[in-house]
DNA sequence: CGCTACTTTGATAGGACTCAAGGGCTGTGG
DNA sequence: CCACAGCCCTTGAGTCCTATCAAAGTAGCG
C-alpha cells in the first residue's frame, strides 16, 4: 500500500465525475482519507463477501472480476472490470458487499472512504445526482446482460463478450483488435453460464471460420464483420 | 387518473421510508405535484422504453411487469413487481425510462415527480440514503437473478418462481400457499428464460408429484417442502 | 355459438453438458 | 539442464435437457 501519486488527476479524470469532485477539493476530509495507488497481485482480493463496506474503489489500471458464491458453494462471476470502473456499489445497501472481487493482473486502485461519498453527495447536489446515475446505470448493464444471458445461444453469448471486451479494452480508441484474456476459459465460461469445454470449442470454431485468432491468453479479432454477424440472432423473418 | 384519496399514509408505510417523508411534509413542492391513486387496467403501461423519466412510481395496489425491448424485436421481461413497489429507477440515468411496465391486473398506482424525489434527496440525507439504498439493492436482487438463470435447470427455475412469488405476494405472512398467477404462461417462460410448453410441462410435473395444485391462473403449493428440494441443485458431494 | 388466444400434451431434434483422454505450458527440484 | 507434477486448455464421444414443431383441448368474449 503505497500512498505517493498525484498523477490521480488523469486517473480519475477518465473515471469522471465521481472521484473527480471529491479530488479536486483536497484529500482529507471527516470521515477518512482517500487511499491512493493500492497494489494488488493476481488471485488478491480486493473485498470478500460479506465485509462491512468502508470503502468504494476506483480501477487505476488493472483488471478484476467480481463474483458471489451461493449457499450450495457455487460462485457465480457477474463482471469483469477494468481501468476507471467504481467497485462497490453492492455494498451501499446492507453496508456489507455481497459480492467478492478478485484481482486477475497487477494492478493499482484507490479507495474512497464511504462516508465521505456520502458527504460528498449531501453537499453536492451534482455529485449525488451522479451516483445515482451511476448506479441506474448499473442496474441498466444487469438487465442487458441478463438478456444476453437468456435469449442467445453459446455462440452468439461468446461473441457478445469478445465485442464487450473489445469495446471496453479499447479505451479512447473505436475498437481494439488485439485483447489479452486476463481471465482463465473457467472464467469466462462460468460468466456466460457455459462449461469451459464450450468456450474452448467456440473458440476454435471461430478461429477456423478466419474470426478470430486465438494462442492461450491472446486473442486477435481477424474479421469484425463476421464476429458481429455471430453475435445476432439469426431471424427467419424481418423486424420492424 | 383520479386523485381524491388519504389512504396514502396506509399505503406508502407499506412502500417505507421512500415516499412517506416526502408525503409527510404535506403533497405539494416545487417540482410538481404526487399524483394519487391512478387507475390502470391490464394491457395498460404505465411507462415505456424511450420515454422521458419525469416520475417514480409505487404500485399501491395490483400486479405489473417490466420489460425490455432490443433491436431484434425480442423482448425480455425482467420482472414483476406487485403492491409497496416502486418503479422507473431505470430512467435516472439516462433520463428516459430503458424499460416498459405494463399491467397484468387492475391496479392503482401514485406517481412521484423525478424533481421532486431528487429535491429530497438534497434537503435529506436520510432520504438520499435510502434511495441509494433501494438502488444498490436492485442491483443485488439482479445478480440473484442472473444466478438463478445462470445455473439451474428449468425445474429449479420454475420451483424457485413459485417460491419468491409465494413470499412476495405473502406480504404480512410468512408464506401464501394459494397464489393467483396474473402473468401468462408465456411471460413466465420470457422471464425465466425458458418457452411456454416447458413451463406447462413442469407445472404438470410438479402437479402429478403433488407438489402443487394448479388450475389455469389458480396455484395451491400443496408440499412446501418438496417444493423447496425441487428449487435446490442436486449436488452428488457434500458442500462446506 | 364460433372465434381467438392461451394452455396442454406428444414426438422429434439439436445444442450444450458430462465424462474421458490427451497436449501444452509453468514452476519446482533434483 | 532436464524430469516431472500440476494446472489449464483442447478435443472427442455419448447423453440429457430443453426447444421446436404439431395438434388438440379449454376458456373468454363478442
Amino acid at each position: 500500500m503505497s500512498s505517493k501519486g498525484d498523477s490521480c488527476t488523469e486517473c480519475f479524470k477518465k473515471s469522471q465525475c465521481l472521484a473527480e469532485k471529491i479530488l479536486l477539493s483536497g484529500k482529507s476530509y471527516l470521515g477518512g482519507e482517500i487511499i491512493n495507488n493500492i497494489i494488488y497481485r493476481p488471485g488478491d482480493y480486493i473485498y470478500r463477501q460479506g465485509e462491512v463496506c468502508k470503502h468504494l474503489f476506483v480501477i487505476k489500471t488493472g483488471a478484476v472480476k467480481s463474483q458471489i458464491g451461493s449457499i450450495d458453494g457455487i460462485d457465480q462471476i457477474i463482471g469483469f472490470h477494468f481501468s476507471t470502473e467504481v467497485l462497490g456499489f453492492d455494498g451501499l445497501d446492507c453496508n456489507k458487499y455481497v459480492s467478492s472481487v478478485i484481482v486477475l493482473e497487477n494492478s493499482i486502485v484507490c479507495a474512497f472512504p464511504r462516508q465521505l461519498v456520502e458527504m460528498f453527495c449531501a453537499v453536492s447536489p451534482d455529485f449525488q445526482r451522479d451516483l445515482i446515475a451511476r448506479l441506474s446505470r448499473e442496474i441498466t448493464h444487469e438487465h442487458q446482460f441478463l438478456m444476453l444471458i437468456n435469449k442467445n445461444t453459446a455462440e452468439q453469448r461468446v461473441a457478445l463478450f469478445l465485442l464487450d471486451l473489445s469495446i471496453r479494452l479499447g479505451g479512447r480508441e473505436v475498437v481494439k483488435i488485439d485483447i489479452i484474456l486476463c481471465m482463465s476459459r473457467a472464467d469466462i465460461a462460468n460468466y456466460l453460464g457455459l462449461v469451459p469445454e464450450t468456450i474452448s470449442r467456440i473458440l476454435s470454431r471461430f478461429e477456423l471460420k478466419g474470426v478470430i485468432a486465438v494462442r492461450k491468453k491472446k486473442l486477435k479479432i481477424i474479421n469484425m464483420k463476421m464476429l458481429n454477424e455471430y453475435s445476432h440472432r439469426h431471424c427467419c423473418y424481418e423486424i420492424a
